[in-house]
DNA sequence: CTGAAAGCGCTTACAG
DNA sequence: CTGAAAGCGCTTACAG
């Protein structure tokens, strides 16, 4: 009397059925394990592959002593996020483990998009620019592995990886203070994930140069739509900085957008820099200056260590924080001061 | 001697426990199914939040008799995918369907997304432009209910859901020549999904209008990059159209820059139109005239779609394809035609 | 390699 | 409501 699950999918069974040999060799066969000779793994498969055979993800979850699933959370709409997206796929190509994604949106919370990665049986979670309060974060990384990118946290419990702000902002001063500039507007994001990092980044930065006094922070954002309200507010000052580093590429994107139709002249009146080097950053005619991070490097961090974690013959304990050099890549936003 | 796939996390029997009820019972009410007092129902969901218990979805899943889960396949890189994820979850809010994520990208293609999302046991696919040749899309409708969506699909077997092109060329072309303006091109991308009905669209709301010598069908594509060039071989002709209309914002957006830069006076020398409607044309100063598709609409449409064809009384033969309708969204880049 | 077995954490009927 | 039971499709050890 019992149920009728029956989707008509085949399952272990009828491959090894089919292929005269035993369930259990099937599943060896599938999990890559030891104890099948190359001919039969060859054939075995050839039979699942004609049956249409789909190994069943919840049965193997549900049944293996170790999880290694690992959960991404990211945010629709951060274009960044897809980038890194990619990254982790490309990371994990050829790796046993799977990537379960959970997206934050409007409708859906990072807590209920985390709570759904552990239903779903994650050995560890990568979270991409997670929001949450730091208490949280290090509750969570408690109960599950947690590697936290774009993200500092202050925890022995917690991994995290982010680009070196320091470094960027060090690169981007440098190159402006090489083209003559010294009146410098940095545009903050001081809510978003590591957005008081950056800021604290760039005053170091602008103080080792001796610049403190040239040197102006003013509100920015982590979107197009607050650079757009920076730059109009930078142009209704009395006098134009000389150079703008936006938080990242989206805020400068909205910069250069309202500076260009405002005619001035980038990078001749004013330089711009972002920060992410996103691909919309390389794109003619925008051809934006921008401190890269690198989106691979990021992702196949964050993979890695997810996958240590899980291991019980991981680094119980080692560095928690890892911070990955940037580079600065120069295109057209940025040119000598006037006069 | 089994495992010891003790993660720690508490399970139903220990919420059962812990509450002094039956196992069935905490199952019942996680299921929300009858057979429990109001009364009981909160104390076990007070005991679960206690203990911290999230169900297990791997094994809910594999035991249940239907599977209610929704495999949605999305592309990353694709700013109108990341919007109908958000209405996919908006539109799943308090439903007991889950949504479970596989995307698209550089690493992954579109064949190893779907398989992953079978492997977990969903119900039903909603593939968000899918690009599969149609004979495989066919193919897959008689495996699992399928859902494309911004493609159609001449098959009995697969549902779709696309916006009306038809209709949303009527209305750009419509308002384009109310504004005086005959000499329109239109940026094709016929390789893309839905590109040849859109360049269908275009020609036949051109003829309807009387504007067939006037109207030039040109390369444009679905990204930025090929608006860009699409703009420069624009501005490269004798003479520049008076309108022109984009396969999509994203491509518009390309267009846009280029015409900005190059000092044409959009609207005043040339008004622009785009599809999508996306978050981006509506961003100052951008103030795209665009052709609204809305996802949110197309979402709530795929979803509704998926639970019906996943449950066993849902309708099993209807109209497969949809077609919803569209509006004009008029804002800064579309004027009277110059002269 | 085979084969029989246990069991992951649930859902699902069923008798009380 | 309880309680005992079967079983989803796998993984995992174990004796042969």
């Amino acid at each position: 009397m019992p149920h009728a699950a029956d989707s008509g999918r085949p399952t272990m069974r009828d491959v090894a059925r089919e292929a005269g040999v035993s369930q259990s060799l099937v599943s060896i066969i599938f999990r890559g394990a030891p104890g099948a000779s190359d001919a039969t793994r060859r054939r075995v498969q050839e039979v699942a592959d004609r049956l249409g055979y789909v190994r069943d993800e919840s049965a193997r979850s549900l049944r293996s002593a170790r999880s290694t699933n690992i959960g991404v959370v990211f945010q629709t709409r951060q274009p960044f996020h897809s980038e890194m997206l990619d990254g982790l796929y490309t990371a994990t190509v050829g790796m046993p483990n799977r990537l379960i994604l959970s997206a934050v949106s409007e409708a859906r919370d990072e807590a209920v998009a985390i709570r759904d990665l552990v239903s779903y049986r994650c050995g560890a979670l990568v979270l991409l620019g997670p929001r949450m309060p730091e208490e949280e974060l290090i509750e969570l990384g408690g109960t599950i592995p947690v590697v936290s990118v774009a993200r500092r946290c202050p925890s022995a419990g917690v991994d995290w990886v982010v680009s070196d702000d320091a470094q960027g902002m060090g690169l981007a001063l440098d190159h402006l203070v090489r083209l003559g500039h010294r009146h410098i507007t940095f545009l903050s994001a001081p809510v978003s994930p590591g957005g008081r990092e950056r800021e604290h980044a760039f005053q170091d930065a602008a103080e080792t140069r001796g610049l403190t006094d040239e040197v102006i922070i003013a509100r920015g954002g982590m979107t197009e739509a607050e650079g757009v309200e920076a730059a109009e507010r930078i142009l209704s000052l009395p006098e134009l900085p000389s150079a703008v580093i936006a938080f990242n590429d989206r805020c400068a994107l909205g910069v250069l957008d309202v500076l260009v139709r405002a005619g001035v002249d980038v990078p001749g009146e004013v330089s711009l820099i972002g920060f992410d080097d996103s691909q919309i950053a390389s794109r003619k005619p925008i051809l934006l200056t921008s401190v890269r991070q690198d989106p691979m490097s990021l992702a196949r961090f964050a993979a890695e260590r997810a996958v240590q974690r899980m291991s019980p013959e991981g680094p119980a304990s080692e560095p928690r924080g890892t911070i990955l050099p940037v580079t600065l890549t120069i295109r057209a936003t940025t040119g000598p001061a006037a006069g």
